[in-house]
DNA sequence: AGGTAGACCTGGACGC
DNA sequence: TGCGTCCAGGTCTACC
């Protein structure tokens, strides 16, 4: 599901729609959505709070209300949706959060979520579920020189170690594929063997996919389109058996730490020590 | 420490 | 058409 640039798009997409406004009610329709605190005391505390801001945080949304966060995180096909008026629930719906504006009418927030994994929490300490995550890779502590060393003090196979959210925040399976094909690295590549000049390209291949991939709203595979069109521009992911754009050599797909893994095994060779 | 398998879920694609 | 199997943007736990 979505990967940072989708949950990038998705917070940026309703911000415009939520902010200011207050929460009247909630209605809990799947109760493990809720990671916590209990149905009950969820309605009673979301009442009546308004919303300050909206941010994301690795895979994580974080709207700001008035005495809590409330932290979302859309897993593998959760969409978060603002919708006018009170509209009949979607076979999927979650939660839905009606809102309002002193003098105009209600909207309702809705998180729609197929596959029932997403979670809600809402806290007065957000750190304290945000656990151990990584750097943002979009921000100014994310440096060549900092992942170069870091992936020298383990010893993992590279692409399960950008997928470990405590290692780096927001990759996620497409995108550390995508980003290991443009810096020419085996997905199986050991994470201490890595050079500089290769830690120098995956850095400026993650930041420049991630960027890409905002920009083009995110992407949009499976059944859930949220109006992203990335997916139009994969390299290697969901390409199996077709040529690789730059040496034409079919695209390999194995299996590593559970994830489908695509990758060019002629321009992203092992090497071997 | 790192790797792997199973859980948590629904539904689309594909083979017979 | 229908049924079975496999697969999917994530992450957690148990176990070797």
């Amino acid at each position: 599901m979505p990967e940072l640039p989708e949950v990038e798009t998705v917070a940026r997409r309703i911000e415009k729609d939520i902010l200011g406004k207050t929460i009247v009610s909630a209605d809990v329709r799947w109760a493990r959505t809720l990671a916590t605190p209990s149905v009950k005391k969820f309605k009673e505390q979301i009442k009546g709070q308004k919303i300050k801001g909206i941010s994301r945080r690795a895979k994580y949304i974080n709207i700001l209300l008035e005495n809590y966060n409330l932290l979302i995180h859309l897993k593998m096909s959760g969409d978060l949706t603002v919708r006018k008026g009170k509209i009949k629930p979607e076979k999927h719906d979650r939660l839905i959060l009606d809102l309002k504006l002193p003098n105009s009418g209600i909207s309702q927030l809705a998180f729609n979520d197929t596959r029932k994994f997403g979670k809600v929490w809402l806290t007065n300490q957000p750190e304290k579920f945000l656990g151990k995550l990584g750097p943002e890779p979009l921000e100014k502590d994310f440096t060549s020189q900092w992942l170069y060393e870091n992936l020298r003090k383990r010893k993992r196979q590279i692409k399960p170690l950008l997928l470990d959210q405590t290692f780096l925040a927001g990759v996620g399976n497409i995108y550390a594929d995508e980003s290991l094909h443009i810096a020419k690295i085996h997905p199986q590549a050991l994470s201490n063997v890595v050079t500089l000049k290769q830690a120098e390209a995956l850095h400026e291949a993650i930041v420049s996919v991630l960027k890409e991939g905002i920009r083009r709203n995110g992407a949009s595979i499976d059944w859930v389109y949220r109006g992203g069109e990335y997916q139009n521009y994969f390299r290697v992911y969901d390409h199996e058996d077709e040529p690789c754009m730059v040496c034409g050599t079919k695209i390999k797909k194995i299996v590593l730490g559970q994830r489908g893994t695509h990758f060019c095994p002629k321009c992203q060779k092992v090497e071997r020590k």
